[in-house]
RNA sequence: GGGCGGUUAGCUCAGUUGGUUAGAGCGCUUGCUUGACAUGUAAGAGGUCGUUGGUUCGAUUCCAAUACCGCCCA
């Protein structure tokens, strides 16, 4: 018998098994499984942006516990772990942290190493190679903090499966999929107006874009019609108006009628611009007439598309505003000298400073005389961008996604979506798309395109025939790898090729977790996960993540990533808002940790229903304390009882106990019925519900009787039911809190093995049969106990003040049965001596009376 | 403007196909040093289940409308 602990350290307990885990790879793949017995996880790698959110351990937790279940069922887990590195967020982190930026002219400066900066100031100008360097720097960093999280809480990752979306294997899946995405012609390459962050000086796609309430103003400008005549345009964007290019009103605007066909001059500036009819002009909306300009907003640009007009673009890349030539065309003017004089005071500004700007100029010309109306509307925004996005006419790679909207809305329908009405988030989205996806990006920590452009006679780029990389080449870099037939002394050169300077979206390379995960497309490996059984992700990523996974999965397999998709919802904070860094109310999982214990904190992440929003508690963590030391102290009880006897499930004898472990059976098969059902929360309920039932009934009622040495037949009857119950409880928990309960088993059941490979109980596991008769004995002895504590309490008495008379009386013989198989120990629990306990079958209301 | 979710005790949340007195924890009140546990334990108070209408013998549960809160999209 080994010495039990006075108390429940969870310290120095969790350090002990995560280094036995780890040691004797609990949580290894079994990759010799068929499919059928494996459980694949497509675990969302997290952002390693530096800060660890309490929303990483709730929505982590929660399919921990669904990985363990399905480990005891027997299966084989394939459960890795990514670190989504790549991307902005983590060059916009090394920018703030080493204070530098990328310029992609400079060369490599092999002595330059990236410092941590103290202080602001101005950003260090670095290449491409050595920002790339101090971006993977970071991120190590960053994927370090994660993964000791990670450990602490108990994730049962099998850590040997890790990948990083920017390591070399990502890379070579990633490209692999951009080369055959190509062979089957879902990508293209094209030359068009494009949602352009002006900060990033990047192409963004659709599902990055978000709408924010920004005031603005319309401003009424008067337009002049050429030979006699004028009209007044409403636009919020006068800026623009050197962009314009058109004037169109609908074509039943009986106001507008007659100048179709006719040209404006435009203010300020002179330019002759067609006045057209179009339906997308709305006549109850301002004037009734707008101009068109190269761009003001998506509408500009489908209109521009259908009509073969010029593009002005007066907008920057860097979202300043153009030198503009008004003597050549597209932008000349019918005075040329007056419109680069109104122009002058413009060029060079950001597009809100011209904005404010021309408002003056146009007062001062007499174009605008009508006070600016001041309203609020939404403005489109790159989701970590901080100026409006700009249409900027840029050569950038798409994937066909609007042609196939229907068979992508129908791949959801095939997945089983948890809670399933996120299903409908996901049809929203995709039946809402009206661009393909954008997925090149004019930054520099990413996957590149593997591909390069010969160059022709002069030294210009035929984008109409890149060179692809062969899939034995992956990856490749194509700014330092050379295609074939080509050399180093080629590059940039007549006659010779340049690499394309892009990276792909992130999410171009995430979208490809299961298959990075698999090995695809080179190993039998993809066979026996693929598609995976889960995909856990939060609700605010199925536009992103879920959709381009899908959509990559229907593009290379013709089948859908995952059978599951399970959502978990948001911390909140305790008023019910979003967590957020803005904000200054997130919590740290660290501290919460050390103080609460693992167990606890898993505990209140699993208490929450899938997809449902949770407000942050203290309480919770201390509910999770709480359960986690009664186990604790519970199980030394039964401990202590069992001492050197070794009782069997086939000693059961007694009515209470045989009672009893009948209701564990039921609760073993509930919770296995509702953790097939994704339900883990239930599961969680109905454990600790019955467990409590357990330490404050069933323990109290049969104590004395497993202290009484000398009933052998009887005590062992007790002995063998508290183990049995035990064993259960530990089995059910251990999902939930895999810490305390792998210390307790090891104390007694383990032979070595961990409680975590253990078989999941079943019903099977006790085949003693169910006894109809005895079926309601245990919740008759609750009944009475309870009628006696609840006497013993009113009287202000304690529990051990003897009871001198005890009467249960019953109109029904079958329900005193009950009550009477339990005598003896209702006598012992309840300090009534069997000669004053009484059972009379009499009509009326059932009862129990006791005297004190 | 379109779509989705929520509204149950002071607080945080359960409530499994409609069925007796609607549950838990925390908090509150009154007790109990009982040989696992004071990070304990016994008991008690506290809710017209957002509102209105409908289906039904019976509605927190099903249906419709409505209010408020939140999320996604435009």
């Amino acid at each position: 018998m080994i010495e039990l602990p006075a108390r429940y350290e969870h310290g120095s307990i969790e350090k002990k098994w995560q280094q036995v885990w780890d040691e004797s790879e609990v949580y290894k793949w079994d990759s010799s499984a068929d499919r059928e017995n494996t459980f694949s996880v497509d675990t969302p790698p997290p952002t390693v942006s530096g800060s660890l959110h309490v929303g990483h351990v709730f929505s982590y937790t929660q399919t921990d516990v669904l990985a363990r279940y399905q480990r005891m069922c027997g299966k084989s887990v394939f459960y890795p772990m990514g670190w989504d590195d790549n991307g902005l967020p983590t060059e916009r982190r090394v920018q703030n942290v080493f204070g530098i930026t990328c310029d992609p002219t400079l060369a490599y400066d092999a002595a330059w190493a990236p410092e941590k900066r103290v202080k602001d100031g101005p950003l260090l100008p670095v290449s491409r190679r050595n920002f790339i360097d101090a971006c993977r720097l970071l991120t190590a960093e960053d994927e370090q903090a994660f993964e000791s999280m990670w450990r602490q809480l108990g994730l049962s990752v099998d850590w040997s499966l890790q990948y990083a979306t920017i390591d070399r294997h990502c890379q070579r899946v990633s490209q692999y999929s951009f080369l055959e995405m190509a062979k089957k012609g879902y990508v293209y390459q094209v030359e068009s107006p494009t949602m352009w962050d002006v900060d990033f000086r990047t192409a963004v796609a659709q599902a990055e874009v978000e709408d924010r309430p920004r005031p603005g103003a319309y401003h009424h400008v008067q337009f002049l019609v050429e030979h006699g005549g004028s009209f007044t345009i409403v636009t919020t964007r006068p800026e623009l108006l050197p962009a314009c290019i058109a004037v169109v009103a609908h074509p039943d605007d009986a106001r507008y009628k007659d100048l179709f066909g006719k040209f404006a001059i435009t203010p300020l500036f002179g330019a002759r611009v067609p006045i057209m009819a179009s339906t997308h002009a709305d006549p109850e909306k301002g004037s009734g007439i707008l101009m068109v300009c190269t761009f003001g907003d998506a509408s500009d640009v489908a209109w521009w598309k259908q009509q073969s007009l010029p593009i002005k673009q007066v907008i920057g890349a860097n979202g300043r505003l153009v030198p503009v030539d008004f003597t050549k065309a597209p932008f000349e003017s019918v005075d040329a000298e007056t419109a680069a004089k109104w122009y002058a005071p413009l060029e060079g500004l950001r597009v809100k400073q011209a904005q404010t700007k021309i408002a003056e100029l146009l007062v001062e010309s007499g174009a605008m005389s009508q006070p600016l109306e001041i309203i609020e509307h939404p403005v489109k925004f790159y989701e970590k961008g901080d100026s409006p996005l700009e249409f900027m006419k840029t050569r950038q790679w798409f994937v066909r996604i609007l042609e196939h909207k229907e068979a992508l809305v129908k791949q959801g329908d095939k997945i089983e979506w948890h809670p399933s009405f996120m299903k409908a988030r996901y049809q929203n989205w995709v039946e809402g798309l009206n661009q393909d996806w954008c997925i090149s990006r004019q930054r520099f920590f990413g996957v590149s395109f593997p591909v390069w452009y010969p160059m022709d006679a002069l030294g210009n780029p035929d984008y109409a025939k890149p060179i692809f990389a062969r899939e034995d080449q992956l990856p490749v870099d194509p700014m330092s790898d050379v295609p074939d037939g080509f050399t180093e002394a080629q590059r940039g050169k007549p006659n010779g090729f340049m690499g394309d300077p892009d990276v792909m979206d992130t999410w171009a390379t995430s979208s490809l977790t299961p298959q990075i995960a698999s090995q695809w497309p080179n190993n039998d490996r993809h066979a026996k996960i693929f598609p995976m059984d889960i995909r856990p992700q939060s609700h605010e990523i199925i536009r992103t993540w879920a959709f381009y996974t899908i959509t990559k999965a229907w593009m290379h397999h013709q089948e859908i990533p995952w059978k599951h998709v399970v959502i978990s919802g948001w911390v909140l904070d305790p008023d019910r808002k979003k967590m957020s860094k803005s904000k200054g109310n997130v919590v740290t999982p660290n501290a919460l940790l050390d103080q609460y214990s693992s167990d606890a904190v898993r505990y209140w992440a699993t208490r929450a229903r899938l997809g449902v929003d949770t407000a942050f508690e203290e309480t919770i963590f201390q509910m999770g304390q709480k359960l986690a030391t009664k186990l604790f102290n519970a199980s030394k009880f039964v401990m202590l009882q069992l001492g050197d006897e070794k009782p069997t499930a086939d000693q059961i004898t007694q009515p209470v106990d045989v009672s009893y472990l009948q209701k564990i059976k039921g609760l073993a098969d509930r919770a296995t019925t509702l953790f097939n059902a994704l339900d883990y929360a239930g599961a969680l309920e109905a454990a600790e519900a019955a467990f409590w039932t357990f330490c404050d009934h069933y323990i109290e009622l049969v104590k004395i009787r497993a202290y009484r040495e000398e009933d052998d037949v009887k005590r062992m009857s007790a002995l063998a039911t508290l183990q049995e119950a035990l064993k259960t409880f530990l089995c059910l928990f251990a999902p939930f809190l895999p810490y305390v309960t792998e210390e307790i088993w090891s104390w007694r059941f383990s032979n070595g093995k961990s409680l975590h490979k253990t078989s999941w109980p079943t019903y099977s596991d006790y085949d003693g049969g169910f006894h109809p008769t005895y079926s309601l004995v245990f919740d008759s002895a609750m009944i009475a106990m309870a009628k006696i504590r609840g006497t013993k309490s009113d009287h202000k008495q304690s529990l051990k003040c003897p009871v001198k008379r005890l009467v249960i009386h019953n109109n029904d013989q079958k329900m005193l049965d009950y009550y009477k198989f339990a005598k003896s120990d209702i006598c012992f629990a309840g300090v009534v001596a069997p000669e004053d306990c009484f059972f009379e079958l009499r009509d009326g209301e059932p009862g129990i009376e006791v005297v004190l």
